[in-house]
RNA sequence: GGUGGAUUCGUCUAACGGUUAGGACAAAAGAUUCUCAAUCUUUAAAUAGGAGUUCGAUUCUCCUAUCCACUACCA
């Protein structure tokens, strides 16, 4: 059996903010590891300095934490990535550009043992070549076919290739892909997988132009010296796969070569292809988890700015390319720890649809208690600092949050559900409201007021002027109705005219709703006015 | 173009080779004394196509189609 502790690792290059696909490339790694009581380990990779984007690392990580995931290793307690080695980040530097001297000598041992060359080629001429051989209807890639006729330490003689090293720096190290081999590789998510190496081109493994590995290089290395035992990421990496196989085996550490599982990518909501930042804007949802503004002043909103619950969010996206096979949909991330295995990773590309991303958010929600809803209700309406006509207590908006949560999506929606409580009844537009402020409702309302008025109810204690207790709103609605119905009235006549009145655009509360919620006077004051006005 | 991967309701997905192909989101209809929201009830909705293997195929094999990824001195 294997005794080995679980090592996953996530490795993002810090080009700019996290996907939601990155996300849940992260989430699946920590669920891996977790359940097995393994490590979950941050990388960065930041190999290419053209691409470097100030902040982007700290976005990931803070992306990260703000899911509940927290790195074992390479990110100390203050959400910083860990330069120096310590009994709990034993492999640091985590972030490559720090580790720049160790690459080197991995690339020469496979120099060394004939598994890597030197090649001079310079940018344009490849360039030429590539654009030459599509003018031919074909494509130019340097491996076994071409390499010989090509500027490198196959061809060169050695002296030469000597003096090249010595006095020029825009030489790369190249892999010498073997001739004619089938590499049989082995994916957790897709089974067995085969392919010949005559189909791959030698990649660039370092470049002495900036002195660093490329991503392929650097990744084995890291993953061995890190002890990684599997690896999770996107099915962008596939086809890179033979290549990372034949290193492990030119390193010898195949026996040590970890395991290796590709997600499918994340599907734009509609249309062809993979989820994309345009698609967010144009469709109108986030892509990333946090608000991002670019060096251009541009902003990317986040799910977090949106108003999801992090829970609601690694809860979506978890189930999107996995589900335990039963029923259940909405789980915490302990529950996705245990359930979470790789054979029920789906193995094709998964649609993002943002309505049930919306939907999960509402079912976190629901499951709020009132008090920590009158809680998020309360900063949300200070942030806002609105002329607001009342100024409601703690109580009221705990039992305002109990009745209206069961009709919002996000907190943000409690501020257009219930509109009536925070502004004066007039900024409603008047033309909304005329259309059924007609004579029949205008004729029956002195009735309804008197019935108001003559509901005797208990009052709570914090107002006892005005607020019906919550347990009277059904009491002071049945009332209403029978009244209604006594008369023959049209039930939806007067309740179109009193609810536009004041609550606008409002939707989804009853007459007894609103009157609980601006107090019994408050609400003959308005009803009065519109009699008035209208 | 080449290589690899994928293909079940509109979407996410379930179904040891044997089910009336199940659930959720979205949609539609009805109820809730017009409407809207929520809720309840109901409806509609799929195995890409074609061959094979098999008593039997959504499931295994092959072909075709479509989609995706890769094809950089990017990750």
């Amino acid at each position: 059996m294997d005794q080995k502790k679980r090592r996953v690792r996530f490795a993002p290059s810090p080009t700019g903010p996290l996907h939601m696909g990155g996300v849940r490339t992260a989430l699946y790694n920590y669920l891996f590891a977790k359940q097995a009581g393994g490590d979950f380990i941050l990388r960065i990779e930041d190999t290419d300095s053209n691409r470097f984007v100030p902040g982007a690392e700290k976005y990931i990580i803070d992306s990260l934490r703000w899911c509940g995931i927290y790195p074992d290793e390479g990110v100390d307690a203050e959400g910083n990535l860990v330069s120096v080695p310590s009994e709990r980040h034993p492999h640091a530097p985590y972030r490559q550009s720090e580790r720049k001297p160790i690459y080197r000598k991995y690339a020469q041992q496979l120099i060394d043992a004939g598994w890597a060359y030197y090649a001079f080629d310079s940018a344009e001429e490849l360039d030429a070549k590539r654009k030459e051989a599509e003018a031919n209807k074909q494509t130019f890639s340097y491996n076994h076919a071409s390499r010989n006729s090509l500027k490198n330490s196959l061809t060169l003689p050695e002296d030469e290739v000597k003096k090249l090293l010595e006095t020029t720096d825009n030489w790369t190290i190249r892999f010498k892909n073997p001739e004619n081999r089938t590499v049989e590789m082995d994916d957790m998510i897709r089974g067995h997988i085969s392919m010949n190496t005559n189909t791959l081109d030698d990649k660039v493994l370092w470049k002495a132009a900036d002195q660093l590995p490329t991503y392929h290089l650097a990744n084995i290395v890291d993953d061995h010296l890190m002890e990684i035992t599997h690896v999770i990421r996107g099915e962008e990496w596939l086809p890179s796969l033979p290549l990372h196989y034949l290193l492990y085996e030119a390193f010898g550490w195949a026996d040590t070569q970890p395991r290796f599982a590709h997600l499918s990518l994340l599907l734009k909501p509609d249309g062809k292809g993979k989820l994309s930042k345009r698609d967010g804007d144009r469709l109108g949802f986030p892509v990333f988890p946090l608000r991002w503004v670019n060096a251009q002043g541009e902003v990317s909103r986040g799910y977090r700015e949106d108003g999801y619950y992090p829970q609601a969010f690694i809860n979506m996206l978890a189930l999107l390319g996995w589900n335990p096979g039963t029923e259940q949909e909405i789980f915490t991330l302990e529950e996705l720890t245990q359930l979470f295995s790789m054979e029920k990773v789906v193995k094709s590309g998964a649609r993002f649809n943002p309505e049930k991303a919306k939907w999960f958010n509402q079912e976190y929600l629901r499951m709020r208690s009132n008090e920590q809803l009158a809680e998020e209700f309360e900063v949300l309406l200070q942030s806002f600092n609105s002329d607001r006509e009342r100024n409601l207590t703690k109580a009221e908006l705990t039992e305002l949050s109990g009745l209206i949560k069961e009709r919002a999506h996000f907190i943000t929606d409690f501020l257009t559900i219930c509109p009536y409580i925070f502004s004066a009844p007039t900024q409603y537009d008047e033309k909304d409201t005329r259309k059924f402020w007609t004579d029949d409702a205008k004729a029956i309302m002195p009735q309804v007021i008197a019935r108001i008025e003559s509901i005797d109810c208990k009052y709570t204690v914090d107002c006892p002027e005005h607020l019906p207790a919550a347990e009277a709103v059904p009491q002071i609605e049945e009332s209403l109705t029978s009244l209604i119905t006594e008369n023959g009235w049209k039930m939806g006549a007067v309740m179109n005219a009193l609810r536009l009145f004041f609550v606008g655009q409002a939707k989804g509360l009853g007459i007894a709703d609103i009157i609980y919620y601006l107090g019994r006077k408050e609400a003959l004051r308005r009803i009065r006015k519109a009699v008035e006005t209208l």
